[in-house]
DNA sequence: TCCATTTCTTGTCATTTGGTAAGTGCAAGC
DNA sequence: GCTTGCACTTACCAAATGACAAGAAATGGA
């Protein structure tokens, strides 16, 4: 994804003129993460908010019996970063870690906060995204509260089959609120179907 | 709650002098609600963003087999609304009832548009807002990943016990992601301990 | 008050999922 | 080549939850 491909992006979430999108792109570096480093590690305050070119994320926390619990997976386009961190300028309870190589454009919390008092149209698209966050997880927690594991595990296949090829089973039971056994079990069935 | 409390309110979302959030507060309108009434039906785009006086909310949506799934409580001080319809203008999902006679502060889009344009701080508040709602769905999210049925429940009884004496069982079943007969039993063994 | 409806409980049995442990396959490093 | 660790599968049994149905209790009109 060149600078061009985010200056789309930016359009598609909120249509703006090609000079707006420009001028936000502008404030977005570019990084690479290697595969297993992490783009955020919890206790820190969440100072960037990362938009991934290439690659594939593991968001997850630390319950309070010091198991890991898988939060949310990113790829291609997605936003990534502890929101709640980035917004509030707290620390972080989550930990961001590629799964594969990654390439992410990425802007500070000030870089931010800088564009949004001159760019309405930044502001516009910055809460246009947290509602677009929201309702992914708003989704998400209906698919908990009205499905079988192993329904929530068909809509990962048919939705994102790129993160079943490179997380391992435990990180997706975890994701899915399950055992891994029990992943293990669904998958089995699932796959005679 | 007087308007002196919905100032209130405002400082303490967002640091903010007494003007500012006077300035809010007179964007705000008040409206009744009698029992069983609707704040929101699905289908009509989300006008209104609400904010609880007296009174308890059910929000609940129809799933594709049309059985309806409770997707939150709103108690005093909280906000309600369906936040994708209100913010990106879309038909709402979600209706709205109130359990209880309710009171409420709302205010309108256009309103609440018109305002963040010239008060910067309605803008963080609204911002923050949204942070916060999003910070609620996260934590339920992750009481359906890792907590078992009964330890949702007794959440729900130490946190909000007000909800349990006005929303019939099957409501509170729908929202905890199980059936009400399971409730009914979990229930019985709670009251024993 | 009485009736009709809704809400809630309870029983029975099936299904799903969890907990534990053993075993297999694979890959990295010595 | 061998060991070691990790990921995954499988088996066994227990616990949690669902599906269905019957009946009790509460509620809300007429």
């Amino acid at each position: 994804m060149s600078k061009d491909n985010l200056i789309q992006l930016f359009q598609n979430v909120l249509p703006m003129s090609h000079a707006r999108a420009e001028q936000i792109a502008e404030k977005f570096k570019r990084r690479k993460t290697p595969r297993n480093e992490y783009l955020l590690k919890e206790g820190s305050v969440c100072n960037e908010s990362h938009i991934i070119e290439e690659g594939i994320t593991r968001s997850y926390i630390y319950d309070h019996e010091g198991m890991d619990v898988t939060t949310t997976f990113c790829t291609k386009q997605m936003f990534t970063s502890d929101l709640l961190s980035f917004f509030k300028r707290t620390p972080a309870k989550e930990n961001i870690q590629a799964l594969t190589d990654c390439q992410t454009w990425y802007i500070t919390y000030d870089d931010m906060q800088e564009s949004f008092h001159g760019i309405p149209e930044f502001r516009e698209f910055g809460r246009l995204n947290i509602i677009n966050q929201y309702g992914i997880l708003q989704q998400r927690m209906l698919s908990m509260l009205q499905q079988t594991a192993e329904q929530r595990y068909s809509e990962l296949v048919h939705g994102n089959p790129e993160i079943l090829q490179h997380a391992p089973l435990k990180y997706i039971a975890t994701y899915l609120g399950i055992t891994d056994t029990s992943l293990s079990r669904i998958r089995k069935e699932f796959v005679k179907k």
